[in-house]
DNA sequence: ATGCACCTACTGAACGTTTGTTAGGTGCCT
DNA sequence: AGGCACCTAACAAACGTTCAGTAGGTGCAT
């Protein structure tokens, strides 16, 4: 609270004069920085091509906004390692439900014979570990500097889910 | 500090009489932690049958012990989340560097044209996204209970990583 | 066998700092 | 005059850490 407040360059006590308690405001904190968020997708959505082609805008995006906001990220990241059942409906319904369900409607557009819950979640989840490991990652040998280039990485990851794709059609 | 000695039914200053201080005592409980877990990924690498087989083995024993000592794996989140570089270096070449190499080796072996860095993580990535994002994922639609089996979750991962393999070979 | 020196494992009580929170007061706008 | 935004200063609790001291065991000279 204290640093909090020397951040906004008020007393601790005017922090407690607008919220009632730190819970209250972390909370408030949270639901602030999600807001803003979804519009970057929106975009992707409306862009017209191919379904392959879509899904590429989305993980590059997806790995933008990441990287771009690594503060945002890292609250992400707080809340599900909390993983309070209650905190975790809201973020769902309330933030990234929308988002979802879109990202599952494409999947099931390229592989409509598999689980595109399963294939939405591994999108995301293939784009979310290298973000979020890149500090762990950077020590394995292998490594290279062009591993935290966003393109670079969403190019990996759309070629291996298309890869995928193809193969199980065939 | 006070909460581990009521745990372990001693005074403070008798653990501080073990360990110089917090820090080291925390990492020595991390590098504890995981010197049991990796045995059980050596019985995978020492089983024998084709590369395929032993990256199947290989998700599922992942799987498994992510699932099976959460408090273990949400360490590991907490570490990752903190990010401090030092310790990233620590934990990367003290407990994971053995592992993610046997890792790299085997999906060079599967996909020698591809980057296994990029391979090795997808493989992990797509494990741990399941397993971290568990709680959220069960507020969208189209999740079924059995997307908590780790068979299951296994299954869908080997599945679309080999698919991926094979259409790069093609 | 006894006394002494020395060790390890442990304790209770305190150190100084940081934590979230609040009581009481000041200045400003309406 | 009264309400609003804000302050200083303090509160109790929790934090990591340290210090002086003790119980019990081992080895050794007497």
């Amino acid at each position: 609270m204290r640093q909090l407040a020397l951040a906004v360059e008020l007393s601790v006590a005017a922090i407690y004069h607008h919220f009632p308690d730190k819970n209250t405001l972390y909370l408030e904190a949270v639901r602030f920085a999600f807001s803003d968020k979804e519009q970057v997708f929106d975009q992707v959505w409306k862009s017209d091509g191919s379904a392959e082609e879509k899904l590429g805008r989305f993980i590059r995006a997806l790995i933008e906004v990441m990287l771009e906001d690594r503060d945002f990220h890292r609250l992400m990241q707080r809340e599900i390692l909390e993983a309070d059942p209650a905190r975790m409906q809201l973020l769902a319904q309330g933030v990234f439900n929308n988002q979802f369900c879109l990202l599952m409607q494409l999947v099931a557009e390229m592989a409509p014979d598999q689980d595109s819950h399963l294939l939405a979640t591994s999108v995301i989840g293939l784009a979310k570990y290298y973000i979020e490991y890149q500090p762990l990652l950077k020590n394995f040998p292998g490594w290279k500097p062009e591993h935290e280039k966003p393109e670079f990485i969403a190019m990996h990851i759309t070629t291996l889910l298309l890869n995928s794709f193809k193969a199980k059609a065939a």
